[in-house]
DNA sequence: AAACAAAATACAATCGATTGCACGAAAATA
DNA sequence: TATTTTCGTGCAATCGATTGTATTTTGTTT
């Protein structure tokens, strides 16, 4: 086991009998070393095969070039595609991401915002847990100074970026299109409306009805939680209780899966007898033998944006304001076969 | 914004009127400092709100307490679901986790590990990319005597330990399942035979076979890369060319689906005229309307144990000779509708 | 009270790179 | 030729913590 000595500046300096800051100036392409000395540092780093050291960088500069990321669960398709954008956009950059889970708790969220900072990173991202009503920790990370950008899932928080989609467009083009369709009693299955992105949600069913002169019936809205169980629950609610629908507009894939089991055991055709939509577009939904309808998010593309965000923020510290930047993506609605009765026009 | 001020040991020792060195020995309990110096200082550290710095203690111990994942994609639910693994397990020790993608490739995979290197991580976890063969950008860091774990994917390299499955049992004990369900033509749509994995799961197929006294019909066996649509045209290849077949055996749950779809489209009945078992347990299989029998990998222990391997080699670092450690998880099958034909026993 | 051992603390180097300031040499100006 | 710039380089401090080696203080022993 070897334990390569790890060349520095002081070995260039010495083979070379010049002083160290004289290299160090030499690799930054200083303006104040001859082009002789900097063409003979160059050649001798590379012989040696010399390696910064980014944690002496680190120490004296402050930057470490690790972002961090913070979200409920990595293991979950959306998150995990943020964190891909993410890395893909930042890599080429030379910045590392360092991933952290809060487990859908607040105060696991807290401790390793804490844990980050004391990592000294250069940004955060983070998609707050569901269980997050105090946002002291997020506020400290602003004051600290250190970037911090939203996605998805954020806090109103002046001085904050944020990259999130339109949940309200979303939710309001997949009710339309659930009403282009020739449904007219359409269920709404959402979720907690702490989480903002389900009052979205929420709010663009509402509106898609108003806009189509539809009538509320709040017995047909009911809050679920985000699981299969859930979604097999809330149809048999809806059936005993005897609520009249003909179609379903889930904030979630899974409740949609629920209700589409639940549907069929008990007779019901999809799309004949009832339309379904969820949100999300989960990659089961594809490949269900009568595919799910479903609002995609694009969520690669939201990691990059956030990416971007976090850029320009880095560009602009020494600017003596900094401005937030909200970025709201548009959400695609995946028109697939769970919605589209058979021999109708589209 | 107000960037707040850090505090250091020499703030402390400059309020106590001691020695920073003093403080930091107070700081590690080291037993050449008095109680009462100590008391003193504890207390004086809380009281200003003191946070050791990780990067200087990082520099001078050239321990920086993170580690990195390289991944082919880290939004494949299989990685991901390790990476969680391997994140909870190595939370609670106070280390973080850097994440790399290798896009599948060689060459990436080689910049990944460099740069990773470059930052002094404590340790590395990595699934190779399918187009791995040359390894010596794996060897350099056995031989920089960084600790490197392989989970599922691996190259046979002396000194280096690995976490996989058992992909020959995983495999055997599939087959198997299939034959005594009452298939006798199974056929295996195989991987890439470069990566162990399908090198295996082929194997445990053959031996299956064997072990049962079922001749080996080499036209029923198919390479063919993990995508649905390889699954519908190996599905095609096989009745085309008039195979007989009663069974599939897929190394890959993508591939099962496009079977599953060109069999239907075919009029051919599932679990009846052909059963179907897949591999890796994706989270879609058990959503179908007839759920994937398939075989189980268990990522998130996999991560788990991979990082206690690390925890265990960390801890071993001084020993003179370091040992390899190869652990070999048990796959699990989950048997459901595909492979079960109806009225049958088990 | 002197002598010595033990305990507590301070000094200074180190990890590796950056950077303000000083200094000498060469070049430009008067 | 004398004086001022400009240029290239070195010195030393700095980032914050650790640690081997003094040095001082305290306590014990005779």
């Amino acid at each position: 086991m070897r334990q390569k000595e790890k060349i520095t500046i002081y070995d260039i300096s010495k083979k070379l009998n010049i002083s160290a800051a004289t290299v160090s100036r030499a690799l930054n392409d200083s303006n104040r070393v001859s082009l002789k000395t900097k063409e003979l540092v160059l050649k001798t780093a590379k012989e040696l095969n010399y390696q910064q050291n980014s944690l002496a960088l680190a120490l004296k500069s402050g930057r470490t070039f690790n972002v961090g990321v913070v979200v409920p669960y990595i293991n979950h398709t959306f998150f995990a595609s943020v964190i891909r954008g993410i890395e893909e956009e930042l890599e080429p950059k030379g910045y590392h991401v360092i991933i952290c889970q809060s487990h859908e708790n607040s105060e696991n969220e807290a401790k390793q915002i804490k844990t980050l900072l004391n990592t000294h990173i250069d940004g955060i991202f983070i998609s707050v847990s569901k269980t997050t009503e105090d946002i002291k920790h997020i506020e400290e990370v602003r004051d600290e100074g250190i970037p911090l950008i939203f996605f998805d899932r954020k806090k109103d928080i002046s001085g904050v970026s944020s990259v999130t989609i339109n949940d309200y467009e979303g939710a309001f083009s997949a009710t339309e299109h659930l009403i282009k369709q020739g449904y007219t009693q359409i269920t709404h299955l959402g979720g907690d409306p702490k989480l903002q992105i389900y009052k979205h949600r929420y709010d663009g069913y509402i509106a898609a009805l108003k806009a189509n002169n539809i009538a509320i019936d709040e017995s047909r809205i009911l809050e679920v939680s985000s699981t299969v169980e859930a979604g097999i629950q809330a149809v048999q609610d809806l059936l005993n209780s005897n609520t009249k629908f003909d179609a379903i507009f889930s904030a979630s894939d899974y409740v949609a899966l629920g209700a589409m089991r639940e549907l069929r055991s008990r007779g019901l055709k999809i799309p004949e007898d009832v339309g379904v939509v969820g949100f999300s577009n989960e990659p089961f939904t594809k490949y269900l033998e009568c595919p799910l309808t479903t609002v995609g998010q694009t969520p690669v593309l939201m990691g990059q944006i956030a990416a971007q965000v976090f850029l320009e923020q880095i560009k602009d510290k020494n600017k003596s304001v900094q401005v937030e930047k909200k970025v709201v993506l548009m959400p695609e609605l995946y028109e697939r076969e769970t919605s589209i009765k058979k021999g109708s026009i589209k």
